[in-house]
RNA sequence: GGAGGAGUGGCAGAGCGGUCGAAUGCGCUCGCUUGGAAAGCGGGUAUACCGUAAGGUAUCGCAGGUUCGAAUCCUGUCUCCUCCGCCA
């Protein structure tokens, strides 16, 4: 959510905005209800001023004053009734219309309608190139038996799959390898519900749209799909100390998608599931936009090292407007090559928010002039399984069908440098 | 799942239809006092919005309702506590 006064003030900026995100919204509609809603407001707090001072009157008045006041106040709580109708009609539209203004994005996001005109601006490492044929991930995950996908959709059904043996141990050492890596990065680390109630949706951005990508409980909870949800749910309603900022956590929760109109998408193996596990970092700083570019780069950057130790090849793309959410700011995605599909495939997603979430989560901090100010919150995937599996046994699989582990996983796997 | 009880300012805690943005205490803060400190005394101490200002409006978990008027009454809802049941 932007503020309203800043909408305001910048509406060009705004609408411009919404169309380099490829976002249809109407501003002169909102500034119009806008508009409406000030003057109603204005028009009730007078009535009520009059109410408030007939009502302290009425207290040491005469029986016979008393009578001409109850009969004033009778026809003015009339008139405030239909005011207050209307106010509350175009409270409606207001608060909708407010919920759908996307946030600003930078001036340094490329235009663009979709991820194919996301910017590569960096690439590393060196592409592998096999001296046989290789193999996808699913054909040599399966053969080390170190998944199951037709058991897998038999018991969980579409996108289903288990985990087993060494793919199970891979997915552990990967997040004790991360856990470590990142800690030693200043985060907190936080294990975060991945149920969570409709407020912390609303409050990151998640809903009022895209309901639809989300799973949801008969008791009205939804399933996140990032831990995301909960990390910025968890300061919801407070007021922060400015000491304690910046904040860092690395949350990890089960992740749930839908993956709604997907359905012809990425249908074999483990690049596109419904249920999956994330080390998301999460930070919240104060409300400066440098401090939020600072942080961003450096988000991206820990991703970007944390791969880098694993020796994956991988380029780093910035998001064009017409591929960020509706409150990111800027966005970096980092995806690792996947030799069988010859492509880039993301991982990682890195952005900020400004203030866009903490107005709607209601997260503040007090200032050194005493004012109260929306944090500014980013964050980041800092690593997804078993997505991340895909890449890693197709990048390092050997002719005879095992896979190289790669150094800085090896102490978590007991030593051993290869799985056969 | 059933039966009760509670949610008030930074904290504790009064208020239970009108003069209540809200007693009192604690905390914090400024001043006096002091060589300095403690104690004592006096003042200040929520937030948001509208307004150049004076001032106005809203907020006593949240949402509705009753009333000329609600922290106070009614309904719903959320959260917490106690007891019973169920389960691990």
């Amino acid at each position: 959510m932007l503020d309203i006064k800043f909408i305001r003030e910048n509406k060009d900026l705004v609408a411009s905005g919404a169309k380099k995100k490829n976002v249809d919204f109407n501003i002169d509609a909102l500034l119009e209800a806008d508009d409406k809603r000030r003057a109603l407001m204005g028009k009730i707090e007078e009535m009520r001023a009059a109410q408030n001072s007939a009502s302290q009157t009425i207290v040491n008045a005469t029986a016979l004053e008393k009578e001409e006041i109850l009969k004033k106040m009778t026809a003015l709580k009339a008139d405030m009734e239909k005011e207050e109708a209307e106010l509350k009609e175009v409270m409606r539209e207001w608060q909708s219309l407010m919920l759908q203004v996307p946030n600003v994005p930078d001036i340094s996001v490329p235009e663009g309608e979709g991820d194919v005109q996301n910017k590569e601006i960096k690439k590393w490492g060196e592409l592998p190139k096999f001296s046989f044929q290789p193999k996808s991930h699913i054909e040599i995950m399966t053969k080390l038996n170190m998944v199951d996908l037709e058991r897998g959709t038999k018991v969980s059904g579409f996108r289903g799959y288990f985990l087993k043996n060494d793919g199970a141990l891979l997915s552990y050492a990967i997040w004790q390898y991360a856990l470590n890596f990142f800690l030693g990065k200043g985060f907190t680390p936080m294990i975060v519900p991945s149920l969570v109630r409709r407020e912390a949706l609303l409050g990151t951005g998640f809903l009022p749209q895209g309901e639809e990508d989300l799973y949801k409980t008969q008791d009205g909870d939804f399933l996140a799909g990032t831990g995301e949800v909960a990390t910025m749910g968890y300061y919801m309603d407070e007021i922060l100390p400015k000491e304690s900022l910046p904040t860092k956590f690395l949350s990890f929760s089960p992740c749930f998608r839908r993956e709604a109109g997907s359905h012809a998408k990425d249908v074999k193996g483990l690049i596109r599931v419904h249920e999956f596990y994330k080390l998301e970092q999460v930070i919240l700083c104060v409300a400066e936009h440098d401090e939020s570019v600072k942080f961003h780069e450096e988000l991206n950057r820990n991703t970007e090292e944390f791969i880098e130790s694993l020796g994956i090849p991988y380029h780093t793309v910035v998001n064009c407007g017409g591929d960020l959410g509706l409150g990111q700011v800027k966005k970096y995605d980092i995806e690792l090559w996947v030799p069988l599909e010859n492509k880039y495939r993301e991982i990682s997603s890195a952005s900020y928010f400004h203030d866009f979430q903490t107005r709607r989560l209601n997260i503040r901090y007090k200032d050194e002039d005493g004012k109260t100010r929306y944090v500014h919150s980013l964050n980041s995937t800092a690593i997804p399984t078993p997505r991340l599996l895909v890449s890693l046994v197709e990048n390092f699989q050997q002719e005879d069908g095992s896979v190289r582990i790669p150094e800085a996983l090896q102490p978590y796997m007991g030593g051993r440098k290869v799985i056969k």
